[in-house]
DNA sequence: GATGAATGAGATTTCATTCAT
DNA sequence: TATGAATGAAATCTCATTCAT
């Protein structure tokens, strides 16, 4: 029944998506919310707080739908080809909410040694440890190549889809649809030689 | 003789890097340059002008290492190894300005339509050219898989860059020394069946 | 039974002595007095009645101080300096609380015409009440001069060590130690000339 | 000719007189002094600094009056005379000025280690160090009982005026035209014994 | 009696930009 | 070309107080 503090972080995530996070003023999130402005400050101490939930809970989805697809994947090449296929297909659902965790967050927060940084490390690191398992098991099925140094590959695919995605949300390319042939790509990578 | 200018650039390129671009005042980069305050906006309509010939300045950079990596490779494969070892070393040796692109251009161009953005696109589409030349040449020469796109590939090339290389930056990973396994992961992903 | 609008007091005593009125918030009061936030303004109308409530509690015992301290005098002269030592030592032992009344309350109360301004002005003239009985009872039973103006000489004594006091309190001078050098100067001041 | 920021303290002065520092709003200081609201914050880094400023105006006058009734009396009674005469008469003269001195100053220093204390210490230190010299001219020229303590008494006299001072422009107590009785009393505290 | 979520008026301060010199 | 005093719009955050429960 936490109805006005779950409509100041529906509110800003719309305002922060569609302006930008330092565009937008506190003021307009109240009055979006439907809320007084003050009220802003009742729940959340400062306007950086706001943000932080926002990501959160963009990110608490994000997280859920890559374990899904993880477990219902049938081999470790599998689970990797669904992880890519969630990943373009969340942000393509999500363009407006992902925006801000891709635009606003990390500025904000690169060079502070705040706790916020910390929920972000938090959430970065339980990605990749998806991606990790998700290869981990493929060494193991024989999906993936056994001298694939898991931990690095792991880093090199997130930042693979991150890349792509940053790029592609941002506007600053038009880029083609790159569905299969980025999961070509990995699979490629990944897979093992041909004639072992 | 455009000294104070140049001490423009030179001191916000600085300050933009430690602070971050909207937590640098200008009167901190004309004190740093050791000009007067209004003289910034005698060389620089706004305080995003002088950020946008930061940018410039680094790119430009950036630009021509990656063209003279291309042009001394042996092979198609080899240019684009070299890229990517360029890449990994430029980033290394201009931590400072190279996070200035990363984190702080972006967020204030992305909606926006303003003839800055115009700038990046052409420096993100220089790049973007210069791999997508590399590729083709890989085809031809018989190092690089025939069946692959080469558009979408020079893409996600980029992406996996870029994407490696602004966490790293950013300092929400501690990632582990990725040199060499991003060589052999593209290298792996390229490369002609080993059957064909 | 009233716990509550107790705690109150002693919390708001408390703070008010360490930061100062207006560097406290009511919400600190609160937190401090073990209540909520609302409760304050149950049991007062405004924050400013919480400090009255604080100023009362301490110059009643004060007031009441002085008035024991003149009945146990010997004479007129006696009770002045027992006047002037109990002030010392009271000041000495109710620091935090007395700095309440001496930094904060005058602030408040200078220009407005509130019924508080009525309740500190009971207090003052009480206390030079009490001084000037002191001085009457000295010129009958002759240890006083007796060409000497009570009222004006009332109001010098209070304001000699009240202004002592403040400063002492507010630390903006390191004082030596004046007890005995007051007393001895107001003696002087006081008692009938020599050859009378 | 630094019209406006002179302009800036005289108002300040105005309206921290007749309402208080802190119900005086930074806005208003602006108004009154016919500039724009940010240039005060251009002149003062801080509305505590305009206090400051109003502070050092007023004590500069001050205590060159009290050097200057020193310079011109003939024995070291006649200095403290002079000296208790001009703190009647200048508080009279200067009742609004004098005011913000008495009433706000303290309030916001008493805890702080700001350097603005440091201004108020060495201020009130400057005042206590001419009543000092005058006591000990009084000494050596015999006006002066010669077993006074020096250091002790030039306290007890800055607190009696200061303390009778603020009572009076407080308006907590109607009091009696003290001038006279005043120099009385401490020429009385302070003379040799008669029979000498 | 007691609570605490909600309010909203208002305050200080910041800062990019202008412009007369 | 260069300056720096001046601007004023705007933004975040504070806080005493209210009121439904």
């Amino acid at each position: 029944m936490t109805t006005r503090k779950e409509a100041i972080v529906v509110a800003a995530a719309e305002l922060f998506a569609e302006k930008g996070f330092s565009e937008t003023t506190t003021a307009e999130v109240a009055e979006q919310a439907g809320v007084a402005h003050g009220t802003l400050f009742y729940h959340f101490k400062t306007k950086e707080n706001i943000l932080l939930e926002v990501f959160e809970s963009i990110m608490a989805r994000y997280q859920a739908g890559m374990e899904a697809a993880v477990a219902n994947a049938g081999s470790g090449m599998a689970a990797i080809e669904a992880l890519l296929r969630f990943q373009l297909a969340f942000v393509e659902e999500n363009r407006q909410e992902y925006l801000v965790v891709l635009r606003d967050f990390p500025s904000y927060l690169a060079n502070s040694d705040s706790p916020q940084k910390a929920v972000v490390q938090r959430r970065l690191a339980g990605v990749v440890g998806v991606i990790r398992q998700a290869l981990e098991r493929g060494r193991q099925d024989g999906t993936i190549r056994g001298d694939l140094p898991v931990e690095e590959t792991a880093h090199i695919l997130r930042g693979l889809v991150y890349g792509l995605t940053r790029h592609k949300l941002l506007g600053f390319l038009a880029l083609p649809p790159l569905g299969e042939a980025v999961v070509d790509f990995c699979r490629q990578a990944l897979q093992p030689a041909a004639g072992a």
